[in-house]
DNA sequence: CCCATATTCAACCCAGCAGTTAAGTAAGGA
DNA sequence: TCCTTACTTAACTGCTGGGTTGAATATGGG
């Protein structure tokens, strides 16, 4: 009992956003502050903030204040629904950790319109 | 090797639509003509033949024309980019096919706005 | 050849989303 | 208290996406 969260729509619609993508692939490394997400990107920190309510109400991620700061931190489960769809499709075989890294690279030098990783 | 097909993007977004999905389920099950694929639905038939083409330029699925028909199946393989990518995050417990069919239905009893599965 | 079937194309409408800037709120710190 | 830092909200813009209808294309059958 999941508790069926957000619809499958909300979640794959979040994640058609390279720039969303690439922040959940931040977010993989480490909890960070709004700002801290923004600031590899060229847009403005209003669209940022934007893309983090959109992930948000996903259920991708978790936002908590603490102090000033509000603190995203990746919500896994969150990809769970969409993930049980997607391997109906299709028994592939185990996926290679590895072909993740390789992918999440190729995203990551091929990136929307900046070059996020970089400092 | 993985050819590196249709983006992220170009996936995820396809997958964000209800309808699409609902095709995708019903495609599940067996290969369908553009008439067949559409008749559950509300939709005018060309709005369908939209989502197939969106799905097709996903590598969801291919479109085949045989006479007349342009027959439509699933290609399970269009998945791989997006389920490889979705497993970087969390590592959850190996899935469940059960589950997957439960979604599939559910999805299917509280569909877009008509009852495709209907006659 | 002509008509019906199968599907797409074209032109258009409307809603929603990503982006902007500017103003508003919230919380530390001097 | 006042300023700064950290975000969000509001109002607006431009583009894309899903929908429509109606015409165009393609193919099989009588």
């Amino acid at each position: 009992m999941p508790a069926s969260g957000p619809s499958l729509d909300t979640i794959f619609a979040a994640l058609a956003d390279p720039t969303r993508r690439a922040i959940l692939g931040m977010l993989l490394e480490d909890d960070m502050a709004v700002t801290d997400v923004a600031a590899p990107f060229e847009v403005s920190l209003a669209a940022i903030s934007k893309h983090l309510a959109v992930l948000a109400t996903a259920g991708l991620i978790r936002q908590e204040r603490r102090g000033r700061i509000i603190w995203c931190k990746l919500d896994p489960e969150g990809l769970r629904s969409a993930s049980i769809w997607m391997q109906g499709f299709g028994q592939f075989d185990p996926i290679d950790l590895d072909d993740f890294e390789r992918f999440l690279l190729a995203e990551l030098e091929t990136a929307p319109a900046e070059t996020p990783g970089q400092s």
